[in-house]
RNA sequence: CGCGGGUUGGAGCAGUCUGGUAGCUCGUCGGGCUCAUAACCCGAAGGUCGUUGGUUCAAAUCCAGCACCCGCAACCA
């Protein structure tokens, strides 16, 4: 494998993003990571969906064009994601000129091929709410549970995509890939949706939606969402229905689709089915994460306990996003929810990035210096069975990132780490220099330095700032691949002097921490 | 009988598919160490694995019933 393609879901322009945008993107990121530390050529892909009736009436109601509200909106998710270092490839906006083309000529491609066809829509039409309402929307008397107006009944006319002409080929692709959804459980809810399918209006009337992509050819309708912004996956590459770009030929398929579990339905479904009708792969993994509660409960704006990225950084006085990378991360099991607390956070990355694995690589270089002035001596050079736990912990990593595993990737890791400071207690070199064994107090030392560069490298995805500083201090190349390690990394002579030591993650809350924080 | 998820020591979770000594992180208590970021290491307390029944030599794990909690309508990933 040499290339590696991964997405994550579009966001909503009609607010601010919030820890539980955060948390797909930091998720997807850490992926992504991951297998740039073993592919040559990874590639992902973020962006934000901008069109429809609600932002078109948010911007009204603000007194703006749609395009200066979704422009604002827009940066305001950029911005979060650059402070939380998730260095994606590409960020595409729905309303980039590209993009619209592309819908429109996929839209044109699927009406030629009888994909996509015109019918009526009958429905309940409400003034009100400008939109037709279900039964869930009417009270017992039949009017508007908002409005309390009886709807009138209005047909429309409007395109239909043959979902039903898919139904059965999707079936059978989820039934024979079952690895295609992750997690697993959640294909069996997918078939049952499945057998309740109808072919899905695609398009609205410019007269009840005007901000979207319009229908070529038919200046009286506007292409809806499903289209729209799903296709964004193969638009950002340069999928064209005659020519694709050189750009999609190589990076299509996906290797993994990551996306929240309430939009399983539309990526395992319609997804699949706009790609078959358009005669394209399909992608290889969907990756349906859960919700990130806080303090246990559901976010909501009703409740008012939404958390941004940027009020966690800020309150927490985080000038690198590391911990908050992690703490995401690791929230939840593959595929599971997860919750944000403030304390829970403060514990978690204090125990794991600081306690353990920060202090571990501050103790040894510390004892280096003390002992060897900073100097590795060539008979400290030994193989150790640890080096035999590490390599075990790569292929344990990796393993879990094949499955994406982020969570439990991440704990191989803090097992290796656990390990290496049970190791140095065990061997206490601190004895071994009064007992003025030196040689054996420096293969102890230079032991644990060769570990945490594996350290460095694993913990790389989920904390790039952390890693690069540890690897800074072990004169380790942090982009070596994970397949290129040999437990060699360490060079004899001098490798650190006193003053190059400096803590890679301080706890938060501490002393030293508000010292630094103040220089 | 709508569909799905959950119920495991004080907290959060893994283990359930492929039955066989109940595990991890954090917290609590006791001890050790002194190299380090009030850190690190060891030990202990603490669970009849929601409940009832079944299959089995053996069930947290398989089967059946029951109870309780959370999603599946909206703001919302």
């Amino acid at each position: 494998m040499d290339k590696f393609y991964t997405t994550t879901a579009i966001d909503y322009v009609n607010g601010a993003p919030h820890i539980g945008h955060a948390y797909e993107k930091i998720l997807t990121n850490v992926i992504y990571r991951h297998f740039t530390q073993r592919v040559s050529d990874p590639y992902m892909l973020t962006g934000v969906d901008e069109h429809g009736i609600k932002i078109q009436k948010l911007a009204q109601s603000m007194g703006i064009e749609p395009k200066e509200l979704c422009d604002t909106n827009a940066q305001k998710f950029a911005d979060a994601w650059k402070r939380l270092d998730i260095n994606y490839s590409q960020l595409i906006r729905t309303t980039s000129e590209e993009h619209k083309k592309t819908v429109q000529k996929i839209f044109k491609k699927l009406i030629e091929q009888g994909d996509i066809y015109k019918n009526s829509y009958k429905g309940l039409y409400c003034a009100g709410c400008e939109a037709f309402l279900s039964d869930k929307d009417l009270d017992e008397e039949g009017c508007c549970l908002i409005h309390k107006k009886k709807p009138e009944e209005v047909s429309e006319e409007n395109y239909f995509f043959k979902l039903t002409k898919y139904k059965q080929r999707i079936i059978d692709h989820i039934k024979q890939n079952p690895d295609f959804i992750v997690p697993s459980f959640r294909a069996n809810e997918v078939l049952n949706q499945l057998e309740n399918i109808e072919d899905i209006s695609v398009s609205r009337a410019k007269t009840n939606v005007s901000w979207g992509i319009d229908v070529l050819d038919d200046p009286e309708q506007v292409i809806y969402v499903w289209i729209d912004a799903l296709s964004n996956y193969i638009t950002a590459l340069g999928y064209d229905t005659e020519n694709p770009s050189e750009k999609f030929k190589k990076y299509w398929p996906a290797e993994v689709q990551v996306i929240g579990k309430d939009i399983l339905k539309f990526h395992s479904i319609y997804w699949l089915a706009l790609l078959m009708a358009l005669d394209i792969e399909l992608p290889k993994h969907l990756l349906a994460h859960g919700w990130i509660t806080i303090d246990e409960a559901k976010m909501s704006k009703s409740l008012g306990n939404v958390v941004s990225p940027d009020s966690v950084m800020d309150s927490f006085n985080l000038e690198e996003p590391d911990a908050l990378r992690y703490y995401m991360a690791t929230a939840a099991p593959c595929g599971k929810d997860g919750n944000y607390s403030d304390d829970d956070f403060k514990e978690k990355v204090n125990a794991h990035l600081a306690n353990s694995m920060g202090n571990l690589l501050n103790r040894t270089l510390s004892m280096l210096v003390k002992y060897f002035d900073g100097e590795i001596k060539p008979e400290f050079v030994q193989k150790s069975p640890l080096f035999d736990d590490a390599i075990q912990a790569i292929k344990e990593v990796k393993h879990h990132f094949d499955y994406f595993e982020v969570s439990e990737a991440a704990q191989k890791i803090v097992e290796l780490v656990d390990k290496t400071n049970k190791y140095v207690t065990d061997n206490a070199p601190w004895t071994l220099a009064k007992e003025e064994k030196m040689t054996e107090c420096g293969v102890v030392l230079y032991t644990v330095l060769e570990i945490m560069c594996v350290i460095s490298s694993l913990i790389y995805p989920y904390c790039p700032n952390i890693a690069t500083k540890m690897a800074s201090q072990l004169k380790y190349d942090i982009n070596t691949k994970l397949d290129d390690i040999k437990i060699e990394n360490i060079k004899t002579g001098k490798l650190i002097s006193k003053e190059e030591i400096v803590p890679v993650f301080l706890r938060l809350d501490s002393e030293l921490a508000d010292k630094s924080k103040k220089k």
